[in-house]
DNA sequence: CATGAATGAGTATTCATTCAT
DNA sequence: TATGAATGAATACTCATTCAT
């Protein structure tokens, strides 16, 4: 009847060693996942994978599905954090824009098994209300919202619904992620940012129609 | 003396029937693949949807999977033709470009389930070279870079590489896409085509700030 | 779109085909069923020993669970016509008892493989309400009262409540029935029925004794 | 100089300690295997119910199978120590044949659980050469067999063979502590075992029809 | 041609049992 | 001695595909 030592330390040791074998669950999860697609992976497989025993994933998911949603929290999670370590001590909010533009394109130039696994998220768990992404997203978005805000105030862009410029943003990165994910092509993060930020900034039009459309917005107003 | 029963002019019969038939497959099966997935759409399902028995649908399609991949591709084709029919007699560029946008964007909002079979296709046949999505686009973009040079040679839009204009709306493009279906938002396709063509033709800086980044560069060149 | 060909004549013959298939898996079902159990007889083996696919038997049985509740009500159908088919054309109350009684003995003395059934099911069903053979009993009880009421009417046997009769003789049946499984003895069922009977009608006082307790009964009571 | 730590007291109380142990687990067990049958119940459960480890059970019985046929073999040891318990100082045969009865049914009127298990026996251990209820009744049987003998060699009880009246009396005890169980009733224990003896000891014929039962055996006979 | 009954490969999940700590 | 994490054999059920009618 005497029970087991587990004082504090042992616990905690315990629930260290499960946390980290939970981390290498996930990880060899997301690989699989990307790899071979939700369906196309089973249990079996990822056991020998991680040299386990199937049961023992069990012992860390309900289910496969839990498991694939905790695979795709993940996913997310390193992505936020990876973004946030870069913008930390950049101050300036220009710079800031674009680091975090970079941060974010080569966040999954480096990990595409994480895009497929956000596109899988979507194929299989239609029902989940909204995608982990974009969830994640529209926490985000508020903070960037007053960011512009502010380079509104002091003149430094011009004056328009704060949304058209996160909404177009946040489209076009994510439009970017998957389409470099899907065309397979890699081109330097650094000049793909490069094309987003003169575009997005400057425009694609000559100072000549500019010009001329300020005029004929002039003379529609008036 | 009995004629044979398979002139030219019922075979013509029978292949206009099959082609109906085929369409007729085809469209029921969208819906279906777009609504369960890929893998929660079974053969029986589609059987009774469409009052015929499952051995039928096998006689148009060689599996499953093809008949799917038919249905991705019905899905582009469609994209295409609705594009096409209109940008059918409009000859100024600008205005092409704006309808084309509109366009892209009205066709998947009125069929968010062709969106959703996109997804299905990338997530269940990873195997497949290319997505349908990046065929089509691929052809597509050199069309619009033709006009981009165009209106770049006569001074209309700034010099910058071709490649630079299209990937940048192509991508938002994408990226809108998605959006829109997977936060089931239906914000007016007509003011979602104004933000972007705002954004994409006049940058967000202010003309001071313009001013001053050129002014930048410039110093930075000399 | 021509349907197929299913006038009456057809359909009739299908259902026909279909309640033969159904009775020829129930009956195989409740030999594998009572040689191994419930949980000891998988679906693979029943497949095999049907000569069919498994999913065959899915067509027929929505799960293991109903084939199985199928196979038990099967075996009181049998039993029910059985004990019917030869009380056929017997008027003489005494003369019925003994049948019935000689006719349920022999059922299950015959095809004890019913007799596991019966066991199998409360064993792995106690939450089914009552088991099959208790919902049969109780109907059967019934006609069973009114022979002996009619019996007592004319005085052949004693005053007493029916039920009394009725609940021992049913008792008395019941774990015969399971104790000539169990310890697997097939004494004749005949010379064993004879025993019931005798015992039953006469019981197993002497007549000395008997007197006795008649007089003891007397002065209790006077 | 330190002493032995088993010495031969110390040995003594280990092993009361661990017959206790045992005990308090074949309770559980049979509390458990009652409620939710052979197959649904796990070992797990079984462990946190005791408040123990899992691998503590296996130190206390080699398997789940093993545990199981204890906790039945428990079952009829209680059985018996419940029906001498009420037998002892009582020697009027008649009396001890009462007393018996009700102890029986009182018994496992008291434990339905206790009737599961036998169910459960003998559901999930066809194997087992005879169930555990019908090596104890074989050796109970003997010692009522005197008794009847006696009975009869005093003239009390007719003569037949004994083995009638002890089957007879030993199916309907067993199919009436079944039935008990399966429907659910509790009828008094008192009023059916007065029901059982009445028709037993004195069958259920009228004076008038014995009589003439009589005269039909002796003119047979003649 | 059209049908749908038949097939059986394929897979997530459970749970008795072991054994390192 | 006691524990409970780890194991992997075992199994019901589904569904794409075939083919006799």
């Amino acid at each position: 009847m005497t029970r087991p030592v587990h004082d504090d330390s042992q616990r905690a040791v315990d629930t260290e060693r499960r946390a980290q074998r939970e981390e290498q669950i996930l990880e060899t999860a997301v690989r699989l996942f990307a790899e071979h697609g939700y369906s196309g992976t089973d249990t079996q497989m990822l056991a020998e994978r991680l040299q386990v025993g199937k049961g023992t994933i069990y012992r860390y998911f309900r289910s496969k599905r839990e498991l694939f949603l905790a695979a795709a929290d993940r996913v997310m999670r390193l992505m936020r954090q990876n973004i946030d370590g870069q913008l930390e001590g950049i101050d300036d909010p220009f710079e800031r824009i674009g680091v975090a533009i970079r941060a974010f394109l080569g966040f999954f130039a480096e990990h595409p098994e994480f895009v497929e696994l956000l596109i899988q998220e979507r194929a299989q768990f239609k029902d989940r209300k909204k995608p982990t992404y974009f969830i994640h997203r529209e926490t985000n978005i508020k903070r960037w919202q007053a960011v512009y805000r502010s380079l509104m105030d002091c003149g430094r862009i011009r004056e328009m619904p704060i949304e058209r410029i996160t909404d177009v943003l946040s489209n076009l990165l994510y439009g970017t992620m998957f389409t470099n994910y899907f065309t397979d092509q890699s081109p330097s993060v650094e000049m793909q940012a490069r094309d987003i930020l003169d575009i997005v900034f400057h425009g694609i039009l000559s100072d000549a129609e500019r010009r001329r459309a300020a005029e004929g917005e002039a003379k529609r107003t008036s």
